[in-house]
DNA sequence: AAAAAACTATACTGTTGGTACAGTTTTTCG
DNA sequence: CGAAAAACTGTACCAACAGTATAGTTTTTT
């Protein structure tokens, strides 16, 4: 594939993300996406084999993309800082940033777009969407687990089941975010995340900090 | 309105929000809501204007349906219970006992349903997910003003963000719970919200439950 | 028994997803 | 350079179906 179908390829999928995100995959018609993409109905199917293939197209290139982002935060966190602990706390500082920089309403999410319309799509959409999350969940556990070497939790956790909370926050927190048209929504939500795990795992110093601040 | 009507109107309801919730909202043909409800074209349009209405008309039932719940399960937790963060902590246990009963996996929530699709809604069905999600803040912060009034807080917080919170994780989780076809999952993630509430505002005896050393 | 409510039956129209296929331009590569 | 392969355009078509409309019929209420 020569570089301009591919040029032409993330046309037409930045086009149809951008469409799906605001209106969901049913009610975009792939004549939408072909008019805002400049090119032709040949061209669309001479790209994807149909919607199903462009829905599997979208959601593999987004969980790309996500993981990227994600490994890049933590790339970062961990040239600032050597414990894990602070390592996942800037990370989740960093997340709430990026996640409130967005100016307009949030863009939205394509897995959970999908998961409330998990019936439309072929069996490896939903395979996908599947095994996307497991991916973050990995991601986070993975840190979880390295803090947890260090410092001991407040509550006996489950580091699977604490990176889905987080997963759940960003879910949600993008979903409460574009209902309310605040976009800072779902940095707040994670920040609150945030604040669990300074408590879980390190609730001595919290309230030391807690107390200094009361004395300004 | 009589009975009968009233039993229709309820049944083509049902069978539509059932759909709605598995194939989202414009991929659910009314074609099919009627074959289902048995009913004809021409008596679904007596009981609905349109698509939308019957949007408008599922909304309305479901966010009712929530607040009742949501209120039965305070009822009983003050009941149970004098002390607000008690209360709190009883009623997110109900309630991630009650999420968790589901068998199958869950059934999902309209208001998230119809936000990944809003651009196919009218302005009066947004509107309405919108005063649903401060309804929800609104119940859910009652409580937490209550708590603080006799509680502080490790971190300066501010009730709605906390009541939103919980929004999120239930919206959030019922997403993973699909996703990951694990009915438990939402109520895991409730238990950690309510785990956030405990080191929040009564660090001190979750120390000692845990125990650990205690800070004073 | 009249009136209102709760439907049935049927017909119509515009869109959409997907297909087919013949022709044209652009790029790649020997 | 020139041929072959890649990357399209243009057009035409169709079955399926969504949503709507409306005239007529049954059921319930009063």
């Amino acid at each position: 594939m020569g570089e301009k179908a591919i040029n032409t390829r993330d046309r037409i999928m930045t086009t149809a993300e951008n469409i799906i995100l605001q209106k969901g995959f049913a009610a975009t018609s792939l004549d939408e996406v072909i008019t805002e993409s400049h090119i032709t109905k040949g061209g669309f199917f001479y790209h994807f084999k149909g919607k199903n293939d462009l829905a599997l197209g979208l959601l593999k290139r987004y969980l790309d993309a996500d993981e990227i982002f994600f490994n890049q935060l933590f790339e970062r966190a961990r040239d600032l800082t050597e414990d894990p602990l602070q390592q996942m706390l800037v990370f989740l500082k960093l997340l709430a940033e990026g996640m409130m920089q967005v100016e307009d309403s949030h863009p939205g999410c394509l897995v959970a777009a999908f998961t409330y319309e998990s019936q439309q799509f072929d069996d490896d959409v939903i395979q996908l969407t599947r095994e996307g999350t497991l991916s973050w969940r990995r991601i986070f556990a993975a840190q979880l687990s390295k803090v947890e070497e260090r410092y001991r939790p407040c509550f006996e956790t489950n580091t699977d089941d604490l990176a889905d909370l987080l997963s759940a926050c960003l879910e949600g927190g993008i979903i409460l975010s574009r209902i309310l048209k605040d976009p800072q929504a779902v940095g707040r939500q994670i920040l609150h995340y945030r604040d669990y795990l300074r408590l879980l795992y390190d609730a001595d110093s919290c309230r030391a900090a807690a107390g200094e601040t009361k004395l300004n």
